[in-house]
DNA sequence: GAAAGTGTTGAAAG
DNA sequence: TCTTTCAACACTTT
């Protein structure tokens, strides 16, 4: 269940295997996973639909076609891949796009809930969500500006795609850690310094992440059973009863934002 | 076996 | 308008 450096190494994974390559045909085995429900549109433009390349903004994974864009989200449980054969077991199997070279552009997701956008232009992604975690975009300006707008807990402020997007419930509890902050501190009142190393740990989390090819806890992998190792260095999430890194004392484990959440509650003071 | 949990998002409710 | 909860779904853990 991916978060932004899960995003970025399935993105990394496909490119080289599809750019350039020619979409010749569509097939759909859940009637939801085309989020924009145009599939007719689709098989209609279908000869027109050349790969120029693979991008990713926040959590999206942007499939930039001569005329389109094929947007996908995996949201908990999407897995796209490419292979030269659909899955032995297609009970997951979604959709798949069928490429020139007699492979497969192959989207399986156990839950449903992942799909894609098929669209003209990025409007509709531009307009849902926020600065990328990593763009250079996020600047301290941009970012106490904001919070020291909201009137809400830190944890639900991170979560909110629309400030920054690529984030999910893992990173944000590292990157909690990693900075002190308690998740349930306001985000008004956090001083402009303090913001400051929230941007610095958002950034350092996530580019370490990347290099271990992202976290798998549950089910995430991004080519053909390869899934990332970054579960090894976390700090807190999943971490509760044992000490904490640098205090050695309890990390815990409660439920906030309705998700559950894991800190130090001796370094992460309210 | 039944109930609660799971890394997301957006619609609905407060 | 802004913040929080819950439903979408299938599978695993308690």
């Amino acid at each position: 269940m991916p978060e932004l450096p899960e995003v970025q190494t399935v993105v990394s994974n496909l490119a080289p295997k599809i750019k350039n390559k020619t979409i010749l045909d569509y097939r759909e085995f859940w009637h939801k996973v085309n989020y924009t429900q145009n599939t007719s549109i689709l098989k209609k433009e279908i000869n027109k639909l050349k790969i120029i390349d693979v991008d990713r903004k926040g959590k999206y994974i942007i499939i930039i076609l001569k005329k389109y864009y094929l947007v996908f989200h995996l949201r908990m449980t999407g897995y796209l891949h490419v292979s030269n054969k659909l899955p032995k077991n297609r009970k997951h199997m979604r959709c798949y796009f069928k490429l020139n070279d007699s492979y497969f552009l192959i989207f399986e997701d156990i839950r449903k809930f992942g799909g894609f956008y098929f669209l003209k232009d990025l409007e509709l992604i531009n307009k849902k969500i926020g600065i990328d975690a990593l763009d250079e975009k996020l600047t301290l300006n941009y970012l106490f500006q904001k919070t020291s707008k909201a009137n809400r807990k830190i944890k639900y402020f991170l979560l909110d795609q629309k400030y920054i997007c690529g984030l999910g419930n893992i990173y944000i509890d590292e990157i909690l850690w990693d900075c002190k902050i308690h998740p349930e501190k306001t985000s008004s009142k956090i001083k402009k310094n303090k913001i400051n190393e929230l941007i610095y740990s958002i950034k350092k989390n996530l580019n370490k992440s990347i290099k271990h090819h992202g976290t798998t806890i549950l089910n995430f992998k991004f080519d053909n059973m390869k899934s990332g190792n970054y579960k090894s260095e976390l700090k807190a999430y999943g971490l509760n009863g044992t000490p904490c890194y640098r205090c050695k004392n309890k990390i815990i484990k409660k439920k906030i934002c309705g998700r559950s959440s894991f800190y130090c509650p001796s370094c992460q003071k309210l």
